[in-house]
DNA sequence: AGTGAAACCGCACTTTG
DNA sequence: CAAAGTGCGGTTTCACT
């Protein structure tokens, strides 16, 4: 992975497309206090090095009728690198898993999943306790988003 | 919230969307198939219905140089209205602070902080815990991000 | 600063429930 | 009849040279 140094306007951009990534060429340059053709250069070259990984929207997770969040901690039994390799592939099949991350501390791994209500919930943990032999599985259910996917720093 | 319920069409549109934002009216259209017409105006609609909240670009961690992501699980004292606004805000305003969960279990809120470091990451925690009378703070590092922010099912 | 393309949006139908 | 689709076309705005 390189890591080129990003400088002042560089962060300027990313921090701007963060907050609104459908501003045109013009608004965003005006924005970082560049010329039209010097931001599009850096954005371009941007975009080049992977910085930015690509573009996306924010959707209302209760108008798509997915208005459940659930966080899932797990504790595995098994820690060879084949049952992990089919661990991973396995939860990775599930359409409904929004985060997945290996982590330090009681726990394993941490799952963030969506669904739809309780029973399609339940649907998801049934399939992941179903397919993998786990030690624990623990869920904290979310009651309210307060804050979710915001900007992060640049 | 109001929530009319979408069809395959919007679905569809949201779904590619998700995958890439940055599709011409055309290329959607024809993902989609409707004319470009239609799906302009679908697209529209799902603007001002709020469905469609923005859209921001997916960036590299790593290369913006905050490569530490961690969950801190937080168990409060003190459950006044005031106590719990104060500490609401004083989460918000940290901007390492991704997402914020009130949530059900043995812990009241789950905060997912990122950092540049882990001494990035003791300051913020400094903050969480010097400004807010906590309970308990459980932090779980992540060791390796498997997936982040995949799309919603739509 | 110029150019080709894309977004935007009204209009006149047609289709479907 | 109402709601939503199609295709056309002109103006404005944008990305990129």
């Amino acid at each position: 992975m390189t890591t080129r140094p990003l400088d002042t306007f560089d962060k300027s951009i990313i921090r701007a497309l963060q907050r609104d990534a459908s501003l045109s060429q013009r608004d965003l340059a005006e924005k970082v206090g560049l010329s039209q053709n010097a931001c599009w250069r850096r954005l371009t070259r941007l975009r080049e090095e992977g910085v930015i990984m690509g573009q996306t929207i924010r959707v209302n997770m209760q108008a798509l009728g997915q208005g459940l969040t659930v966080y899932a901690m797990v504790r595995t039994r098994h820690h060879s690198l084949a049952w992990l390799e089919k661990f991973r592939k396995s939860v990775l099949a599930i359409e409904n898993v929004v985060d997945f991350y290996r982590i330090a501390g009681d726990y394993d791994y941490m799952i963030k999943i969506v669904a739809r209500d309780m029973n399609d919930f339940d649907r998801v943990y049934q399939k992941l306790i179903g397919d993998n032999e786990l030690e624990t599985v623990t869920s904290y259910i979310a009651m309210e988003a307060i804050a979710n996917g915001r900007d992060i720093p640049a």
